[in-house]
DNA sequence: ATGGATCGTTTGTGTAAGGCAAACGATTTA
DNA sequence: TAAATCGTTTGCCTTACACAAACGATCCAT
């Protein structure tokens, strides 16, 4: 499965690397979240809140520890920023009537309003950073992005928790 | 200039959110960047110096303010990020001829040599977290970053520095 | 039924990143 | 000559996390 042989169907140029975005994944985000965080505070939000929210806007209900793997934060840490979203009722947590040691998380009908007016409130913030890129780009650049966080997910609905 | 008129030729179809990138980017910048650790530990490298390196080589030369505002972090913590990346001449400090208390920075053939070789050994990282992309995709998207990140010096070799 | 695992939770400790402020030497500019 | 600027050093503070240990509730296997 990770024996993704890269396509060497040619001859290795010049060694070259290959397409790297890490760092310029982390490089943009960064570059938003500061100014996102004063937009945010506003409606009591943080970034981390916006990322969890997102991501349980995109997976539907999950575990709590699906929510932790997929978010790649420690499970001790989740509970305190589920406490803080749910305080908020913008998430819901209830029991699994399968397993009643799990909960499910849920981002609840407030939790999505919060989101969209948050995101029209980033839409400034967002169109300074990625000013170079115009409308279809950035577009683009969305839709790759939501395709690569929904894909995660599968190793995990694959997997079951296993 | 941040009169960016949103493209409402139409009928606003049901006040829908904009499509927002900062936190699915934050979200996967984190999940790269978390196996991104263990593979730099053994260059002697951290997520940051990686970031630097990469802005360093986009970007030709520039001053050490330039370089603050460009990574959007403080001054008094970029003299301690240089100066580790300098110990490992991974980066040149020279003084300005023009402005003697200026500091040109610059990314080293060594530097080059060494981030080079970090992006062989990130990619199959990266092909973890963005396993739903597929290779055209992967391309695609670090182009548009790659603009992304280029287009935000523009305001500063415009401006100047003003 | 009993014992061992599992899920979420609490608490407590440690670390790394980074902001912010003050003061300094070297330099430029007015 | 005086004031502003660039990088630097020092010191303090906050935030986001990871990690470990212990607990109650629950599931599961024997």
């Amino acid at each position: 499965m990770s024996g993704y042989t890269r396509d060497v169907t040619q001859l290795p140029v010049v060694d070259q690397p290959p397409p790297l975005s890490g760092a310029l994944l982390e490089h943009l985000a960064r570059r938003i979240r500061l100014r996102a965080e004063a937009v945010l505070a506003p409606l009591g939000l943080r970034p981390r809140h916006l990322v969890a929210l997102t991501v349980l806007r995109v997976h539907g209900e999950c575990s709590q520890q699906a929510l932790s793997a997929t978010l790649a934060m420690d499970g001790t840490n989740i509970v305190g920023l589920l406490n803080e979203l749910e305080t908020g009722e913008l998430i819901e947590r209830r029991r699994s009537p399968q397993d009643r040691r799990r909960h499910i998380v849920e981002i609840t009908d407030t939790g999505r309003a919060l989101l969209a007016k948050a995101e029209f409130a980033l839409a400034a913030a967002e169109d300074e950073v990625l000013g170079a890129l115009d409308r279809n780009q950035r577009e683009t650049l969305n839709a790759l992005l939501q395709q690569a966080t929904a894909g995660e997910l599968l190793v995990f609905t694959e997997t079951g928790g296993a």
